[in-house]
DNA sequence: CCTTCCCGTTGATCCAGGTCAATGACGCCC
DNA sequence: GGGCGTCATTGACCTGGATCAACGGGAAGG
């Protein structure tokens, strides 16, 4: 496990001189979680850099009746936990490894002291949180304007041109369909009725995590709500 | 108007040195807008830097159907449009003013220049994006796991601690009840529906936009949404 | 091979809250 | 002072989707 050469893939990282990435590669500690292993909770201090290196993440809120709604889904090279680093002191959500994970720790005080020396780490961190800030933007307009077809049809076409570009028309989840609900903020049943009445108008086939899309203009007008 | 004097006072150019906020003022705007003006739509370009000076802004997605969701409500001392300075092409929401109110406007080329070369003033906008991005996470949570009246209990408890601190039992709002709607991701009716039942339960009392708290430990409790 | 989960699906029921419509109360402008 | 637009409120109604319960199927583990 050459930690170094990970770190050097990773969109965080780029244009960042090797010599402080390997200052922070020997403070860093690298861990493996379990999948449905919890990391932090939301009251936990948890002063450091999470970057994902292997498997798959949620970060998640839930109620007190057991409801949970999915914040964020992360996957190899994403980094979270930046907030805790900088400012808040307590992290703001649970997260959870989805699958068995692969996680590079880095110490809040050890990565702020590097980033203070080096802008273009600080920017890298900017641009990530503002596309989060744009992703959870995105997720509360859905939420709050959007009924359960209309928010699967936007996740799909995100899903789609982030994958494949443009001509892609198949796709295949990396989670259960119930993973999928909590992340467009229904319950799996709702989900299945909505999926079964797009499949019913055409617009797409469903079998397990294999999704093709059928009609991809009404995907598109229906994601956008019309 | 002394753009300068202004900007010194603001936490984003905290730690900045005073020679590098005088090249920022230099090369700044400010504009004045009228209430219910706008400024930016979802697909502008918009590559500034925007701080509200005086009034009040909203940042806010709106659906086909004219209904609206408002992300975040800006005060004097706030900045927005970070993302679209450094990171992402269009800016991902509308703004509006809600009443008259003063910007400046620093061009986002210039904010990176400057920004570049002062790690301080980068880990300041780290700071106010974290922040924005927990309080989306919170915005989340509420919409997709609270009812209307959590909605509003948590948001009280909010505004009373950023206001003034602990004992304060009385609150001001500086919106209509129809925009504090639009905030919790409610109709009018519903909200008011809402204060009318906390109301009969002898949790607060509302007259006109002026609240009073009585009884905290109940709004409390509605708000972790017991 | 049989059991045991968990997942997806479907049906029945219920309810929070959206929509529509009407009313009264202000504040504003002529 | 009298119209007028906006705001808050209330009632009646309707619906999207949550909840509860039941069932079939595939994967895992005995």
């Amino acid at each position: 496990m050459d930690v170094l050469k990970q770190m050097q893939k990773l969109a965080l990282f780029q244009g960042v001189p090797a010599e402080k990435l390997k200052a922070l590669a020997e403070r860093a500690l690298y861990r493996t979680y379990k999948a449905g292993e919890m990391f932090i909770g939301e009251t936990d201090p948890a002063h450091a850099f999470y970057v994902i290196i292997t498997g798959q993440v949620k970060l998640y809120k839930s109620s007190p009746e057991g409801r949970e709604q999915t914040l964020n889904l992360l996957g190899p090279g994403d980094p979270f936990g930046m907030c805790t680093a900088f400012a808040i002191e307590s992290f703001p959500a649970n997260a959870m490894a989805l699958e068995e994970s692969g996680i590079l720790l880095i110490p809040g005080p050890v990565m702020e002291a590097i980033a203070m020396k080096e802008p273009r780490l600080l920017v890298n961190i900017i641009q990530i949180l503002s596309d989060r800030l744009r992703e959870s933007m995105t997720l509360i307009e859905s939420l709050s304007l959007k009924e359960i077809p209309q928010r699967l049809a936007s996740f799909l076409i995100h899903a789609l041109t982030r994958e494949g570009g443009q001509g892609m028309n198949q796709l295949e989840l990396t989670v259960t369909q119930r993973e999928l609900a909590k992340i467009l903020g229904a319950t799996p049943e709702a989900l299945s009725r909505g999926i079964r009445k797009m499949s019913n108008a055409g617009v797409l086939a469903v079998d397990g995590r294999s999704i093709r899309i059928l009609d991809r203009k009404a995907l598109g007008e229906l994601a956008e709500g019309d």
